[in-house]
DNA sequence: CGCAATTCAATTGCGCACAACTCAATCGTG
DNA sequence: CACGATTGAGTTGTGCGCAATTGAATTGCG
């Protein structure tokens, strides 16, 4: 878990500056590409991450999709509310237990899936890389995520 | 640049939701890090960017800072100004072109890359990779983001 | 049973990202 | 030189991401 310590805090600047700018890069480059694609949808590309997980489960509670997306309350309560007001989605409380909201498919959120065929497609396309490469790259990003997730940062050097 | 149609909508989609799901922990993952990391900095993600480009240049016009980091000035206008009411930069139109505005580190700004000198050492080390597969992480994203920014995306299906 | 701790959604506040726009300074072409 | 086009910062408005807090419902422990 250590790095090799025959670098040079300046050469670690380095690639730190190289790794973090390559990663911010790349994402916005993919909110660019997501944006343009899913514009006629409707969608910003978060919403069409929770439409996404809605697709495959029909409904879900907001605390399901949280866990999925790793989204909090704060980030999701509003976006939901837009796409109900988009009619794409309902909510209610759940008759169980009262704290828990469950968000359901309209019809047109349904049947917004058919127009979003061709997205996955048009995205991978876009991207340049034969999907060997793209599974390659999803592996390392899962692999950092998980060390990112489980290393226990120290808040003060 | 076409992808194998062989593969049904369905598994692109599954991929897509893959590629997109990690590509999105696995910046949040980093920023999370970053965010432990530069706190006592008093300094945010992407204005420790903007700091490590000063670092490196001494000064620069908004213009600049902004090719480097892909930023526009919606987003770096107000960014900057913060960084100025922290005391660690000063901004000055340019004496030559009057529209544009020269960024200048103050002491105390140049004197935090100091206190900053652990923070990659300490995100590599998070990240639980070796150097040579962080590497090959970066070279996987800097060809998507340059297909992806090359990648004419047509708005509507 | 009763009350404290926990859980879930929502809200508030701050900062970033991006689009669309404004305004002044500069450039380029006739 | 003059005037229209372009450039560079800044502003506004929308949406996301996260921390912190609130408030109601539920759980669990004594």
């Amino acid at each position: 878990m250590t790095t090799d310590p025959g670098l040079a805090d300046e050469e670690l600047l380095r690639l730190d500056q190289q790794i973090c700018f390559s990663l911010n890069a790349a994402s916005r480059a993919f909110g660019g590409v997501y944006r343009v694609l899913l514009r006629d949808l409707g969608l910003t590309y978060p919403q069409y991450l929770v439409m996404l997980v809605l697709w495959e489960e029909g409904e879900l509670p907001v605390k399901r999709i949280g866990e999925r997306l790793r989204l909090d309350s704060g980030t999701l309560s509003p976006l939901l509310k837009r796409l109900e007001a988009a009619g794409l989605v309902r909510r209610e409380r759940s008759p169980e237990d009262e704290r828990s909201v469950t968000v359901r498919l309209t019809p047109e959120g349904s049947a917004l899936r058919g127009r979003a065929g061709q997205v996955p497609r048009r995205l991978l396309a876009a991207t340049g890389l034969p999907v060997e490469d793209l599974a390659a790259l999803r592996g390392l990003l899962d692999r950092v995520t998980a060390a990112l997730d489980a290393a226990e940062v120290e808040p003060a050097p």
